[in-house]
Order: C-alpha cells, then sequence, then structure tokens
DNA sequence: CTGAAAGCGCTTACAG
DNA sequence: CTGAAAGCGCTTACAG
C-alpha cells in the first residue's frame, strides 16, 4: 500500500494531464475545480497512493502542523495520561506530536528544547512539566519572546505568564480532607509529596484550608513530606504516628504513598479504615484493588490534555500567519477534581452527631 | 533567548558579510572555511539565536532528522519504559520523535499511520506495538514496500520480515518457573496474560518446556488465562483453586496479576510464600512494597528501546540517498530477562533434598 | 576558501 | 475553472 518510492505532485500532476497548482487544489480541497477534472485527480491519488511531502507543505505554509509537547516522568501516571490524550486529540485534528522528554524537572535545558522545537518549526508547544522549585520562572522570561504559542498543562498550570490547563489541586486536598472529617477523624494527618513541587504545596494548603475553616489546628506534627514513592507512604505513617500518635485519617497526595500508608497499617496491626482511614490521589488501576479498596481523588488529566490541544489550536490560528504571541493576560483554567469513596475511609457520620472538636 | 521572529540564513548571512552559502557550511561543520570567517559567523550566529529552519533543511537533504514512533497503551508499564528509552536515545543522536499512539492494537488504521508518518518524511520507523492475534501478517506484506526502514520493538519482535528487537519472553516463562520449581513447588500454576498476545504465548510456553524439562506435566487445570490486570489475577487464583487445589505455587505473567493473586490468597488466608509462591514479571515501582514483596521478573526495555534506535539510525545510514530498504534477512535482537527474587516465593530448596516427581 | 545558480516539493498570489 | 511564475529556506554541486 505504501508507495515504494516517492512521487511528488509533479508526476501526479502529469498522469492526471493537469497542472501541479490543479493537484494541489485537489489536495486542499478548494472548490474551484471541475468536477470531471476532481474525479480524474482524485483516481491518480488513490491509486499511486500519492501523499504530499509535509516538509515542502510546511515550508511554504509556514505551518507544519506539528506540535511541540515537552513532558517530564512519561513513567509515571499523570504524565503517560496527558501525553496519550494530547496525541489522542491532536491526532483528531490533524496535528503530529514531536514529542520531548526532560529528564530532571528542575534542571531540564528549557532553552535548547525551546530553540530546537522552533528550528524544527513546531506550529505550538504543550508545556507538560511539573512546577519544581523554580523552574517557573523562565515561563516570566519567555512568554513575550516566543515565536509560537504555548500552553502550560498539568502541574505548572496557574501561573500568570502563559495561558494554562490544570487541575484544582487546592480542591485535591480539600475534597480529601472534608472527606476524612465527614467520617468523624478529628486528627487528619497529610503525607505530602515533595514541597519543591507546586501541586504538593497546593494539595497541603487544601488541607490546612480545610482543617481551619472547621476549627481543626492543622498541626505540624500531622505533615510529614513524602517525595510520591511507596516507601516514602509506609515511612510517612511510622513517624506521623511518633509524631502524634492519636493520627486517625491520613491523606496520602498520591496513591502510591496511600499503599505506603495502608502496608505501614498492616505492620503496625493499626485497622484500615477503622483505626485510621485512608485516601490517596489518581485512582490507578490498582487503587480498586488494594486491601482495602482505596478511597481516592480522581484528576481529569485526559480532559485537561485534550482541552490544551484545542485550545492551542485556537491560539494557533488566531496568530494566523503574522506570527504574533497570543493576548497579554492569558487564560487559566483549572479543571475540578472528583472524589471517589471505596473502602479504606469510614463511612460518612450524620453531621448531627460529631460534637465541635 | 528564542528569536521573537524567525530569521533566516540570508540575514545571517548579511549581518556577517558572507554569502548564505558560507554560513551554510559553518552550520554543516564543514572544514573548508577560513578561520576569521568561520568565528565571524558563529558569533552571529550566537548573538541573534539563530537555527535552521529543519523544514527547508530536510527538503534538500532528504532527511527529516525525524524518527516516526508508532506505540499502544502508553500509560502501561512497557510501553512508556521502551518510548522513554527511545526518546532519550534519539535526542542523544539528533533525531525529534514523532510520536503516533494507537488505540487498538488489533484493529489500528496501520496503513494510515504508515503512509502519515511517510509524507511526513520521518527518516525510519519504530513500531512498538504488541503482537495481537494477527496483527503481525502486515509487516509481511509491507516488509519490502516501504519507503523507509522499520524497526520492531517490543512484543512483535521475532517476526521474520523485519529487523526487530525484543525480549526473550520464553526465558521469562522458564526464569520463573525454574525458580518456583527450586523453591520446591511441585504444582505450579501459571495465570498468562491475554492468549491472543505474543508475549503471553511465550511465556506460556517458557512454563511449559520448564515442566516438561523437569518431568512435570504442564496439566490444563493449572493454567488460567488473565488479561494483565489485578483483578483477572485475582480471579485467577479462585479459579485455579478450584479446578487444581494442590496448587503450591503461581507463576503470574505480569506483576498486576501477581498483584491480584497475592490479594486471593490474603481473602482465603492462603500463607504467600508458605503455602502458595508467587512470581510476576516486570518489577513495577510497587513490587518491592507489595505484602510480601514481590518476586518477579525484570525485562531490559530501556535497552530494547535504545537499542532499536541504534539500530535504526544504522539502516537509515546505510540506506542513504538511495531510499533503498534493509538486506532480506533481516536481524532478531533478543535480549535476555532477569530474576529478581524477594519474599513471594519460596527460597532454593537444595537439590538434594527434592525427590524425583 | 568562497559565491552565483539551481533545485528540493510544495503553495500562494496573479493572469487568463 | 486552470496554468505559468515566483518563492518558502535551506543545501548541493559547480565554478573560481
Amino acid at each position: 500500500m505504501a508507495q515504494r518510492q516517492r512521487l511528488t505532485i509533479r508526476e501526479v500532476a502529469a498522469a492526471a494531464g493537469v497542472s501541479t497548482q490543479t493537484v494541489s487544489r485537489v489536495l486542499n480541497n478548494r472548490v474551484d475545480v471541475a468536477p470531471g477534472t476532481l474525479l480524474r485527480v482524485q483516481e491518480v491519488i488513490r491509486k499511486t497512493g500519492y501523499a504530499p511531502n509535509m516538509l515542502a507543505r510546511g515550508l511554504t505554509q509556514g505551518r507544519s502542523h506539528v506540535l511541540g509537547v515537552v513532558a517530564y516522568g512519561l513513567d509515571y501516571f499523570g504524565p503517560s495520561r496527558i501525553v496519550t490524550a494530547i496525541e489522542r486529540q491532536a491526532a483528531e485534528m490533524g496535528y503530529a506530536i514531536s514529542l520531548t522528554l526532560i529528564l530532571e524537572p528542575e534542571t531540564g535545558d528549557v532553552d535548547h528544547v525551546l530553540r530546537d522545537l522552533c528550528a524544527r518549526q513546531v506550529d505550538g508547544i504543550i508545556w507538560a512539566i511539573p512546577e519544581v522549585s523554580s523552574n517557573r520562572t523562565w515561563s516570566r522570561a519567555q512568554g513575550e519572546a516566543l515565536p509560537v504559542p504555548v500552553m502550560l498543562v498539568g502541574g505548572m498550570a496557574g501561573q500568570p505568564y502563559l495561558p494554562s490547563i490544570g487541575i484544582d489541586n487546592t480542591a485535591i486536598g480539600r475534597l480529601a480532607t472534608e472527606h476524612l472529617l465527614d467520617g468523624g477523624a478529628r486528627n487528619v494527618g497529610i503525607v505530602t509529596g515533595p514541597l519543591n513541587w507546586w501541586e504538593a504545596q497546593q494539595r497541603l494548603a487544601g488541607w490546612r484550608q480545610t482543617l481551619e475553616a472547621r476549627g481543626f489546628v492543622p498541626l505540624d506534627c500531622l505533615t510529614v513530606e513524602g517525595d510520591w514513592t511507596v516507601s516514602s507512604g509506609e515511612e510517612g505513617l511510622y513517624r506521623m504516628l511518633e509524631q502524634c500518635p492519636e493520627v486517625d485519617a491520613v491523606f496520602a497526595s498520591n496513591d502510591q504513598m496511600a499503599l505506603g500508608v495502608i502496608h505501614a497499617a498492616h505492620r503496625l496491626g493499626i485497622a484500615v479504615p477503622e483505626k485510621i482511614s485512608v485516601v490517596g490521589v489518581d485512582n490507578i488501576a490498582e487503587a480498586s484493588h488494594f486491601w482495602p479498596p482505596l478511597t481516592t481523588v480522581y484528576q481529569p488529566l485526559a480532559d485537561a490534555g485534550a482541552l490544551a490541544v484545542k485550545e492551542i489550536d485556537k491560539l494557533i490560528n488566531r496568530a494566523g500567519g503574522s506570527r504574533r504571541v497570543q493576548a497579554v493576560t492569558p487564560e487559566i483554567t483549572l479543571l475540578g477534581p472528583m472524589l471517589i469513596v471505596r473502602d479504606s475511609s469510614r463511612a460518612v457520620v450524620p453531621s448531627a452527631l460529631i460534637a465541635a472538636p
């Protein structure tokens, strides 16, 4: 099916007895082609399996129909979901994806990646790197100087210099903590992600806000910093119990750490959820098979990825041939998370039965 | 840093007071440039941040310096490792990655994907789709008709029409089964992957071969087909125990299913590994935190991905400008797996203590 | 060591 | 409705 040697528009034109220009019209679905000519050209294209050289097309059109996607940690849950969604939506809209993976979110050679993508004439760039430490600052410097539209998605969303789409991480913290309190917990601990990650900070903030709003004190001894891994969750519970033995619920900032917390509880002979309720974040495939099945907060990552593509397509078309950068006041979209209740957390207690702290 | 408006080689040439041809020489590291000229041009390039338009370069060179990567299930363990490794190695060798994700390994519109990639003038295609049902047959038809080198990696490796790199899945089955037998098991069951997957078949074959080689009978009642998910592993053990209550070890064809088997054992009050030993495949991040920590077989997927890039680069350079396809007898490389022993399997029993069955 | 010419495979105005 | 000309931004021979 795929042609053996690459043929050009010239050969197709010759075979159809028309000019290359006319073939080009057919290729681009222009209306001003005589019905008979149209059929003849289409037939040749079909028979030969001709497909126009996108490099040449890109050169003349000033559009490559390629989206640059920059991501980190493709082997982790969030990034792989986002990239998958981006690719799917992009394919649907006629874009190919040029994928660049960054090894370390902090130290990635941003300039080099950006320059390379621009040299390849991508129509737009989707930046799916979590915000860690101060790696966000690049966007400020570059926000106005970039020759192509850029869209931030995921963990770096919400910063003020570029348009972005992300998940409301504070809401994640609130949802989880409210649920635990509703279940009757009075000492809700948190195992956070690494606190140089923006997402981790936001989830912590949600926990703190909720406790304060309900009249509880977000004690330091109820906070342990993890690093997203199972073992950090396990150690997290050990440490928390030392600091604050009254803990009766734990909000783990991702499902892996929640798994670690559950294991630690098993080892110590602490019943989950009877003695300690546990809530995670992500809803990984295994979550419903944990023991007990894990209550967790789902993030609409696929929606975020797809939306990012739709939005950058708008920016690309808005910028048009003029190569201008998007508006000065970029839009920030945050999508809401969703609580999934399973057996690792105690059922909601009717509020009438809960005494004020 | 990134330039605001895209500048061309012409402007760089003007600024340096040379012809575009000379700038091109500098860009391509040709030796025949006067030292003074070289410095002057390099200085202009550095100051302006100029980077040549890869579309134009690709058009003249007949090389895009892009590798097409076709994958399935990026949110699963294997594919994400392979794609990550491919990207890393490709970047190191100066290739960008054009990523295409296929929704269903069986039904993917192979022709369309291939044609699209060729239209984009990729220098080569890395096909990282597992072999499911008869989707392998396309490669036979296309093997010789493709205008670019193709390299198979992962689950479809080992088929005879295209060069490929993969993991020795039969060896995985052998390693796991031998280890279980060495631990004293006499009734080693297997929870397979979906049997329309080549990889799943091969692991099953390894299990069967090993049992027969050691004088055991690979009974049907010791075989249960899973679908890679945790719950299929769980149900797998229930069914296997019904069919064959004497089971004393289970080889689960991936770690997720192994987790399911362990859970089922917990629910039934069967001690792991005392009553039933369990071995998985993959060594996912959680494996060492299962309860008990999981013995598993590691696959060098990252090595396979990186090797695929190195090999396709060779093919690309060999094909040269002539656009010829690779040799008729393609090479097939299989990488060996590695057993990682943890606590879910019984320790090796000195062979002197094992009576022949 | 360096430059003027031609061309890669398309599309975009411009005629007719 | 259709074609001849010019050009997108580079590189590849070809002169000098």
